[in-house]
DNA sequence: CATGAATGAGGATTCATTCAT
DNA sequence: AATGAATGAATCCTCATTCAT
């Protein structure tokens, strides 16, 4: 990636021209950035290949070029999507932190992200409404959640030994219940506040709900019996 | 209602064509039906009317005489997704139980309904992309809220006073947590399994997830310092 | 075919109208006359279904609607050029006839319909061009060749039986034999007429070249040594 | 051509990349060779540029830059064609047999020349839909074509005059009969094997068809009356 | 000579919707 | 009330060809 920003940089400097035709690289990243806002707003099904080639500045035949046809981009949208939240997530360092430290600051991360990358959200639902079709073909989405796993089995690990944690906490289901709390409000604002007749976009909200997220995680990562009272069982 | 299944008997005699022409009840539910598989299979912009046609066993143009125009359909399907759940909901009877058993008893209907109701969550999903569109237009479905709000309330309350739950809930944001475990683990569970490589879609996950969210739920409930203040009880 | 006249002529008394809107029969054979002509024109990856429609006065959606895609419009067209051929052919009762009037006939008959429909041998040879893929799948067209070399056969052997014809000769490539000899000249009589500096597709070119075919097969016919046979059967 | 070759050796040794780049000769007979393989498949229309170029591993520019554009190369696939067999053909020597083994020998030659060339037949073929339009405007092809009709009309004349042959064959009519029946077979081949329940393409059925086409021609080439008959008619 | 990116016009096909009966 | 034919505007995708290096 900054090899590839060099060398455009680079070439942008011998000629200032604004979209560069004859810059491979650029156009491609242009496409991609394109359809990521298409599909993005209109679903997979919605999006149109015209206005993606309209968005990007790019030939319409560019797209078919390097992305094959409209599934090819579609799963490249999906991967640059996964690979994005992954990799950011992986400068956490998790394990150098208390565990209810760790698990405040995966927390916030993660709604940050969310709210940070609309788009993120918005591809998973599409994702999911086609029953995760295409990305069960990339393998390379795949392979990027098994450290993410084992970082907050290890951080509920000494949670739990450490008497902050109650124990026999699924990392996986950890995980599910922080996306849950994140994602289902990001993305269900729209319904959400016209049912609830409250606007649930606002600041002060969304604020609020990031707060709460770490209540709802945090208080449920509570011992189920204070230390004492078992003390006092026993 | 019985003018009209009067008038449908008496000519079923007349002409019995399997699938009923000439009983518009029957057709227009017929059509209801199918446009809720399509809209749940594709979404708004991969539903097609010829489909809804096909699968219903109607004429493409009754869509039109009885919806209007595939906008008009939709909205038909959304408003009818939203009836269902909240008025089975309605059932419930939260006010006669202690707040604990009420917040259960909300949490497993909860669940169970999306479990048994998957085009709920396909419709809310498709309705989210769409920033709620069609859903702010309809008054009849904004207007079905508020008692669930209230009852929730109402258990908060009791639960706060009586030391079992923490104070300072806001009731939306409960249910939206409630809904948020619940919605999010079911329609993610394509992607969910496979970046997690974890067959999420099975019944003893279904099963393990639905205990899961009562526990983060009543987990977080719980007095935040219930030590101390059931100590001050005493 | 007389039925499907007589009613939109029938129609056609009653309401005036050009081509026909809500006479599906008419739409589709429109449609059909156009792809023949186009299809003949251009082969199959030249033909245009734009043109198509342009040419049959139809909206481009109703080709679709009656023959699926290109292909299947295709396939009409390569069915109807079969069937129309061989139900002609069905018509000559060559068992009624002396041998060498037969062939003859048979003869003259298949010089006559080549040179009536051009687009006989248009489609013939574009089909060749894709190995006869789409004519195997065609049970219809397959059907239609047995009587034709049962009846070629009875005449061959009726005149060997009488000393008119040689022995030994196979149905199917006396049937070739007289193809070869009709639908090469026609079909590259542009090629030809250029190689060789000469006109054929003139008039009396086109007379000579069908005396010429009944001389080849009847010469080729003639019984190999005809003084010896013939003397002894006197 | 010297110099070309020695150019070129000179650089392979610096450069040993496979396909020649920087050898002119090398590259556009590779691009013409594919032309034939790809026109030969799919016709004129059905043929792809980009294929042409995959298959001849040169660049798609090169094509535009040796043969002008998509007619040029197709020309030069047309005028390749007819050049290949009027130069074997030329090769026979006609005049140095007597009448009947001349014509045997120019029908086993057209016949194996067929079989052995089928872009030959497939290129004409595609001619013919075009009308000749290309051909027409080669003024190189037509030229080819004389010295074989002088050689098939000397052929014709000695038979003539020793009897051996019926008078009053038109050398071009000769000429276009062997063609038509080694050409109809084996181009319409597909279509017969599918209409005829018979596979046309087996190696015996081949044999078979070459020595018919000989008992054809020279059966028809027979003088009309026998010798005996004109005498005791005079 | 050679390359690979870029293009615009068109190609097959599909869609929601309306018309005539 | 109900039907099936008909439509025109898109929609995805492809093609021959040219440009910049």
């Amino acid at each position: 990636m900054t090899a590839t920003q060099h060398r455009s940089t680079a070439r942008s400097a011998k000629k200032s021209r604004g979209a560069g035709p004859r810059d491979p690289e650029r156009t491609s990243a242009a496409i991609l950035a394109a359809a990521v806002s298409e599909f993005t707003d209109k679903g997979y099904a919605g999006a149109r290949i015209d206005a993606i080639a309209r968005r990007s500045g790019a030939n319409k035949r560019m797209i078919y070029h390097y992305f094959g046809d409209k599934d090819g981009l579609y799963r490249a949208v999906l991967e640059s999507a996964y690979v994005g939240i992954r990799s950011s997530e992986a400068g956490l360092q998790l394990a150098d932190l208390a565990p209810e430290k760790a698990i405040e600051r995966l927390v916030a991360f993660t709604w940050d992200y969310f709210l940070a990358h609309p788009e993120f959200l918005s591809i998973l639902s599409t994702e999911n409404l086609h029953r995760a079709k295409f990305l069960k073909k990339s393998q390379r989405v795949l392979e990027l959640h098994s450290p993410l796993v084992s970082a907050i089995s290890d951080v509920l690990k000494r949670g739990a030994a450490s008497g902050t944690f109650r124990t026999g906490v699924d990392p996986v289901h950890l995980y599910i219940s922080i996306a849950s709390l994140g994602i289902f409000y990001l993305s269900n604002r729209w319904t959400l506040s016209a049912i609830f007749a409250r606007d649930l976009t606002a600041q002060p909200e969304l604020r609020a709900w990031g707060r709460h997220i770490s209540a709802v995680i945090l208080g449920f990562l509570r011992p189920e019996k204070p230390l004492a009272n078992k003390a006092a069982r026993l």
